[in-house]
RNA sequence: GGAGCCAUCGCCAAGCGGUAAGGCCGCAGCCUGCAAAGCUGCUAUCCCCGGUUCAAAUCCGGGUGGCUCCUCCA
């Protein structure tokens, strides 16, 4: 396995630090709202890592964090009258809901900030007492980053210049504009406060993901995690300063390897909330089954940015369409083995930081090699056996082509339509049975009106819903 | 102002110094009563200008264009 390495900016062979296991933690959303595609994204990259780990026969832990305290949560407390507790359960439920819907394999650990708040004072109270942090009058907690000598060794983006590196307001107690919060102390009682030695307050944003690493992962003498992921917006600072603390808390390395997915963008601009061209999951899965959202958001590699479309979107579909068909020609019947070259090329792909395009050739190759081979031999049984296992490993490794391919092709068809097909497609064979064309093809028309393709095969005539 | 990423056929997209994968669309053909599906065939010298090299889409320098980070953000 090589992955691409965001701190060294380079490919490099994977090698645990445990032999044969991988310990793998991507940040998570703040649960404060609904979920975008954005997060799908990240979501989806990681389930393909992870995926491709486990086909490789690595033992996999995957943690993913649920920030449930933050200040957007905090104000949406405050405007809606709800406790803390009802608005982050809701949208953790709905989160995995629609994560579940995209096919993402759920992580073998959820940590939460408010239950990860023994670790987190831990670690502040470590990084006091070892003196890389620093408590101001009013009781917050910053992290000095002076101390620190290796701090921008992860995003190559610290200036020199302490007056460019931030263009946010900083409290005259803090030493550098660089430090920043480990722990911010309450300013009134309305707000969400938890006691700690140093004072009554909430953990900054960083220090989170540091402290369920160290209370979650054994780790090693030079580093805690194999890798660790999250949005490409998240390199700097969050990245860089997860990683100080670790470093300065624990004495080693917080991870070996660095991955960072792209953004999706809507007309070439970054999603995001702020600026307003969300485009929310809830909404996608309403218009659009999950597997092919699944599809179409991982057939750009993980690292590239990704324009969202819905004609993208459609046009996309019918490249999933394709292994559907062939399983329609290939079932029912029961998978024997997975062809072994097919399974190498595949898993050779996914092996190169998640060559994604490499891998959909090969499924492509696949599917017109079969189709040759059934058009010359219809009826061979070994054929359409291997090739049921081809698909399920397909499904196994990259999270489609799972489904019972008739009903893929009917997906929004309600029962009465369907009723109503199957007698036109009755009335179509009848006529075509007397050579009453004219009537057959009329009766096709009307399916085609009502958004239904159909296709004449030795089996009978199939019916697909055009999309 | 500081720090990066990206630019390949009409569209999406691989490529990681050795002579341009794949998909969609389009055209032609096979199959079909006609279609659909499937199969076969056909379509690019890689934003521009220099340089390094026997050899560059791939490396270096300079442009142009787009995006991102430096504030919460996947």
């Amino acid at each position: 396995m090589h992955i691409y390495d965001s701190v060294q900016k380079t490919k490099l062979l994977f090698e645990p630090i445990h032999k044969g296991k991988v310990s793998i933690y991507v940040c998570g959303p703040t649960v404060y709202d609904d979920a975008h595609l954005g997060h799908a994204r990240s979501a989806l990259a990681f389930d393909l890592l992870t995926r491709t780990f486990k086909s490789l026969n690595y033992t996999v832990t995957l943690a993913k964090n649920f920030t449930d305290i933050d200040d957007k949560i905090i104000k949406k407390v405050q405007q809606s009258g709800k406790s803390m507790e009802e608005i982050t359960s809701f949208y953790i439920a709905r989160y995995l809901e629609e994560m579940d819907a995209l096919g993402v394999q759920r992580a073998d650990l959820e940590p939460k900030a408010t239950e990860s708040l023994r670790a987190i004072e831990a670690m502040i109270q470590t990084l006091l007492d070892k003196d890389f942090a620093y408590r101001i009058s009013n009781g917050d907690v910053y992290f000095d980053t002076s101390k620190d000598r290796h701090y921008g060794s992860i995003s190559h983006q610290v200036s020199e210049d302490d007056e460019n590196q931030s263009r946010v307001a900083h409290t005259e107690e803090k030493r550098s504009p660089k430090d920043f919060a480990l722990w911010k102390a309450c300013k009134n009682e309305e707000e969400i406060c938890f006691k700690t030695a140093f004072s009554t307050g909430r953990p900054g944003w960083h220090i989170e993901c540091s402290a369920m690493i160290e209370k979650h992962f054994s780790g090693t003498e030079n580093y805690s995690i194999d890798i660790h992921g999250g949005g490409a917006d998240l390199l700097f600072p969050h990245h860089e300063n997860e990683a100080a603390q670790s470093r300065c808390a624990t004495g080693h390395e917080l991870a070996k390897y660095w991955m960072h997915n792209g953004f999706v963008q809507i007309d070439g601009e970054k999603m995001s909330k702020s600026l307003g061209n969300s485009f929310f999951l809830k909404d996608a899965l309403a218009l659009y089954d999950g597997e092919v959202l699944r599809f179409y958001l991982n057939s750009v590699h993980y690292r590239n940015d990704f324009n969202f479309s819905e004609e993208e979107l459609k046009l996309s579909k019918k490249r999933l369409d394709k292994i559907y068909r062939l399983k329609k020609r290939v079932s029912p019947g029961t998978a024997s083995t997975v062809n072994q070259t097919f399974k190498t090329l595949l898993l050779n792909a996914m092996s190169d930081d998640l060559n994604i395009s490499i891998a959909l050739a090969v499924i492509d190759e696949m599917l017109a090699v079969t189709n040759e081979m059934l058009d010359s031999d219809p009826q061979n049984k070994v054929l359409k056996k291997e090739c049921l296992a081809n698909i399920a490993f397909i499904d196994t490794l990259l999270g489609f082509g799972g489904k019972e391919p008739f009903s893929y092709f009917q997906i929004g068809v309600d029962e009465t339509l369907k009723q109503k097909i199957t007698r036109m497609l009755q009335e179509r064979s009848e006529a075509k049975k007397i050579k009453d064309f004219a009537r057959s093809d009329a009766i096709r028309d009307e399916l085609t009106e009502l958004g239904i393709s159909i296709m004449d095969t030795s089996e009978g005539t199939l019916w697909e819903k055009l999309s």
